[in-house]
RNA sequence: CGCGGAGUGGAGCAGCAUGGUAGCUCGUCGGGCUCAUAACCCGAAGGUCGUUGGUUCAAAUCCAGCCUCCGCAACCA
């Protein structure tokens, strides 16, 4: 009989860094996903890999003295060891450099480019030729380059461009037929409002990045990210390419799992791409949530990065799983905080299951010397907890096709907590003081063993560290805990236990945070110390351009008095100061509102610049600048100069 | 009027497209039990459902305005 397939994918990451907490959500509910589907009996094709080409990683390899490849492949080792570690089942793990994989999106290209869906234009935009980068003019400083500081012109560079315009109306009928492609449900009138304000056609080739897919054709071109990127999803299994040979098993894919900055790419224009090859489109794409970290975004570069390492080694891999598993509603944002981890691995891991295990063997010891005998008497004690495990797949398989995991988690906790209750109710140690109560007594542990049975068959999906665990302390057998057997409860014929170490150890919350608060600061202060020593040389090294006093006499520096000062409205920032310099009063607007009430200004005598060209903001122009010191803590201080006469040159 | 999301007992969330008992987890308090990982079971307290007005017999739920918070965008001349 053939079975029924199953392809699922990670967005394939960026490795120009480590990976964090946020990736391993991602690749850990694919996990999830799959190993419930390959539960189910499907035939599983489980995708992840890396994205290795661009600008930024080029960059990044040339600072760590390393060629590109040299430096991705570090990178894919400690991925690789960390999907290890977190237990994730992928099949196959893809890379960008793979030989395979450019020779495949090399002939994507050339096939996109032979039915005109790919055409050679030119990319405008202000160029930096030191960083050898395109900016748009928004992205400009001072009209200046946002890296370097440096002049930029106006360039055009010779490109190839996906007529992605030519697809919006196909998307969005796209959209309408099939109202589950874009999940969550929330984000499709998102993709819809933004094709509907226009799909420009997309730059697909760069000249200025040499790490990349050279395309064949053209050689001075690489591909850039979208065609290269993407296309993953299908070299993977083979498209126009020989390594492997799946593509017709399991295209299309059932579900690309993506987080909610880069849907999308995902529902726009991979779809369009795929459009333009004829190919089948994959039939879902969810956009998840972001685990956030409390106080914001996790940032590199605020170092709040969780890693997931450290955690696995405090906590154990599956207590690490099964929160970022349960704890944050699937599609939503969720917040870490070490609390949050350490409550529910305590009160559901420890307290709830890891303590029904180790009490039902406990017993089974205790009172049967930790076999059951075949003697039983129902009751009408037991109905409620048998119904419930009967009951138990058709809600978890409803939910697992849902993409809603920590619902299907909570279903099956409920047996759990309805296994615990149930020894309350039934309360065997009475029954075991009484010899004629010794077949109801049996009964009784006969049914928790058979309710955690159920349980334990489906945690394989979230928990395969721990599952082997607690199948060795209450007897299972790897036959007892297929997806099939339950369809019925009282699978079990003979029951032994064997009690063994505690499953999952309680941990001491004010302890445990207390330990964490001091590991914490000590690494604060280690990082502190190692960015003053980077930051030392490096101030050294940023030399100042030199220039001539004649430049320095080009600007007009002048005190000007503040006759008046509002915040500009709609703006974070802006303050907006009317200033007498002696001759006239002029509005200077400045972006100091984070430092200083309009309050705190008025009256007071300042350096402006004089001479600068006007520039309008937020429907205010601003003549000229007022002079501030940055401090060390990234603030700023506006430089009084109280006792001076307004109109005064400063030099 | 830039775009979007959100405001529900101490904390975190559900409920809102199909108005009619405000539900869950954690925490707190009280009780029970002793098989178990100071765990488990039961019960209680605690909410003007951001605000104002409207529709309605009836609004957390529908409509309008307002306030606040969070992302993104914009914005430090």
């Amino acid at each position: 009989m053939e079975r029924k397939k199953f392809y699922i994918t990670t967005p394939i990451y960026y490795p120009s860094d480590n990976l964090h907490i946020g990736h391993s959500y991602t690749t850990v509910a694919c996990d999830a996903l799959a190993r419930y589907k390959r539960l189910q009996g499907y035939d599983v094709m489980y995708l992840t890999g890396t994205d290795e080409h661009g600008q930024k990683i080029q960059d990044k390899a040339a600072a760590a003295g390393k060629t590109p490849k040299q430096y991705v492949d570090d990178i894919v080792v400690g991925i690789k060891e960390l999907w290890e570690l977190l237990d994730i089942s992928y099949d196959r793990y893809i890379r960008t450099t793979d030989d395979y994989h450019v020779e495949a999106v090399q002939k994507i290209f050339k096939q996109l480019y032979d039915k005109g869906d790919i055409y050679k234009g030119f990319y405008e935009g202000m160029y930096c030729k030191p960083c050898e980068t395109f900016w748009t003019a928004s992205q400009l400083v001072d009209g200046k380059c946002p890296d370097c500081g440096r002049d930029v012109y106006a360039a055009k560079e010779d490109a190839y461009f996906f007529k992605l315009s030519n697809y919006a109306d196909r998307l969005l009928k796209l959209y309408e037929e099939n109202p589950k492609f874009i999940q969550p449900e929330a984000r499709k009138n998102e993709m819809i409002s933004f094709i509907n304000q226009g799909l420009q056609d997309l730059c697909v080739s760069r000249t200025t990045v040499k790490w990349g897919i050279p395309v064949t054709f053209d050689p001075d071109h690489t591909v850039y990210v979208w065609v290269d990127a993407l296309s993953n999803y299908i070299t993977a299994l083979g498209y126009e390419n020989d390594k492997y040979n799946d593509y017709d098993q399991y295209w299309p894919a059932d579900i690309h799992m993506v987080g909610k900055e880069i849907l999308r790419f995902h529902t726009i224009i991979w779809p369009a791409m795929l459009m333009a090859l004829d190919l089948p489109l994959p039939k879902r794409v969810f956009g998840h949530g972001w685990l956030l970290l409390e106080g914001g975004k996790m940032s590199k570069s605020v170092g709040n990065v969780v890693d997931p390492v450290v955690l696995c080694k405090r906590y154990g891999v599956d207590a690490v799983r099964y929160f970022l598993l349960r704890e944050v509603p699937f599609g939503n944002d969720g917040v870490y905080t070490n609390e949050s981890l350490i409550a529910r691995i305590n009160s559901d891991l420890a307290n709830d299951m890891g303590n029904l295990v180790s009490r039902s063997a406990a017993m089974i010891e205790k009172y049967f010397g930790g076999t059951l005998p075949a003697d039983r008497e129902a009751d009408e004690l037991d109905n409620e907890l048998i119904a419930l495990c009967e009951g138990l797949t058709e809600k978890t398989e409803k939910y697992m096709d849902d993409l809603s995991i920590p619902q299907a988690l909570a279903e099956i906790f409920k047996v759990v907590q309805r296994a615990n209750k149930y020894i309350d109710e039934t309360a065997p140690w009475v029954l075991a003081k009484d010899e004629s109560k010794k077949a109801r007594l049996a009964t009784v542990l006969y049914n928790l063993v058979e309710a955690m049975r159920f349980v334990t068959t489906l945690l394989q999906a979230y928990l395969p560290n721990t599952t082997p665990k607690i199948a060795a302390q209450l007897g299972y057998k790897a036959e007892d805990l297929t997806y099939e057997t339950l369809a019925k409860f009282g699978h079990l014929t003979n029951v032994t236990v064997q009690k063994g170490e505690v499953i999952f150890p309680r941990i001491d919350a004010a302890k445990e945070l207390a330990a964490i608060a001091k590991e914490e600061e000590e690494k604060k202060a280690a990082r502190e110390a190692a960015q003053k020593k980077a930051e030392e040389p490096a101030a050294e090294e940023e030399k100042v351009e030199e220039i001539t006093y004649d430049d320095f006499a080009k600007v007009n520096l002048i005190v000007g008095e503040v006759k008046d000062c509002t915040a500009v409205p709609k703006s974070d920032k802006l303050l907006n100061l009317t200033i007498w310099d002696g001759k006239r009063e002029r509005t200077i607007l400045s972006g100091i509102h984070e430092w200083y009430e309009p309050e705190d200004l008025k009256g007071h005598k300042v350096v402006i610049v004089d001479n600068l060209a006007p520039r309008k903001m937020r429907g205010f122009v601003s003549e000229g600048m007022v002079l501030s010191a940055d401090t060390p803590d990234g603030g700023a201080q506006v430089v009084f100069v109280d006792d001076m006469t307004p109109g005064c040159k400063v030099r």
